[in-house]
DNA sequence: GTCTATATCGTGATAGAC
DNA sequence: GTCTATCACGATATAGAC
């Protein structure tokens, strides 16, 4: 590390075409996209694209990294709680069809082992659910939420169902995922 | 219609390349299989095969609407509720990951409205919509389910819940996808 | 660091023999 | 109806100039 400079230069390059690259897709969306399309859209040549990325997969998976990481930046905000947050995610996603798409396709690819994004997903989703579950264990302890739950059943369907309800919108855009998940944080919340 | 014959005899051998596939892909997976493939293991020739097909997407699709077919002749025994069948379907796809992989990827690249299967899928979801809805006003009228549950939102809910689950599935298999659903349907039963 | 050029591959589809 | 053979294409990845 630290190769004089260098190094951290590149790094910037790397953020910079990854934070174009989303702008790129959000908008113009997702069909499948080859490296090269990414590339003209981001203003390289294809080879000069793959310069800084080991591989097509390897330049997806860090595409949907930085995009979680600017979300967290943009709806973790502090006086909300994480129900609220994931919401205005979901909400969000709206306005970015290919994100939805490229998101949605390589999570589906990522399922066979062998996929150099396995464990890039795993993770992800062990995250998300720990998240949630600490989320949802203190709504319990605050009583907003019956102690009967299974927190971590509950965790996985609520994770599910923003998934799922990403393919109905696609393929039904009418669909307002929104109030599908408010509708579940619905039936969570109410008390027997 | 009705070539004299030829026809019928055709249809039938469609079939039983359809049921082949279906046995193939179940046990030896789907990895962005190609035509090609899928003709070895069928036993034919991959022009052989395409002859029976107008593209690799419809052949696909033929694939899944085969599927749901076998699946609804097994699983919907009468003395059964949708609920139950369901769930039975759900149980039963933790042996067809190959099935599952299939049915997951294809779904998302669907959601493109310029894709050939884009009308099949939009039309079996809502589809199923319609039947799941059904059963939940059924169990409303019976008092099983509270009056004030959202029969459209659950419904699309209950879907998402299926479809998202199997991403959590093939990310990691020990994740317990009935047991995810009937907690849902627990949530959507029990009363306030 | 970025380019051009190219190697290499696998794909879906089709033509035409049998 | 099924085969062999082949086409045309677009993909990723890499070599090497600048």
């Amino acid at each position: 590390m630290a190769r004089r400079g260098a190094y951290a230069k590149g790094i910037a390059k790397r953020e910079e075409i990854l934070t174009a690259a989303l702008d790129v897709i959000a908008r113009n969306g997702y069909r499948g996209t080859s490296v090269r399309e990414l590339a003209d859209a981001v203003g390289l040549s294809q080879a000069g694209l793959l310069h800084y990325f080991a591989s097509k997969e390897e330049l997806f998976q860090e595409i949907l990294r930085k995009r979680d990481e600017v979300d967290a930046q943009t709806f973790d905000v502090a006086d909300r709680s994480f129900i609220d947050g994931f919401l205005a995610v979901i909400g969000h996603n709206t306005e970015v069809p290919g994100l939805v798409q490229l998101y949605a396709q390589v999570s589906v690819e990522a399922g066979d082992p062998a996929h150099p994004s396995h464990a890039f997903f795993v993770e992800r989703y062990e995250q998300f659910r720990a998240r949630f579950g600490e989320a949802l264990r203190e709504a319990q302890a605050r009583g907003e939420v019956d102690a009967d739950i299974d927190v971590k059943l509950v965790t996985g369907l609520f994770l599910a169902a923003a998934d799922g309800l990403q393919v109905q919108w696609m393929l039904d855009p009418t669909i307002d995922m929104p109030a599908h998940l408010a509708e579940l944080w619905r039936l969570i919340t109410r008390r027997t």
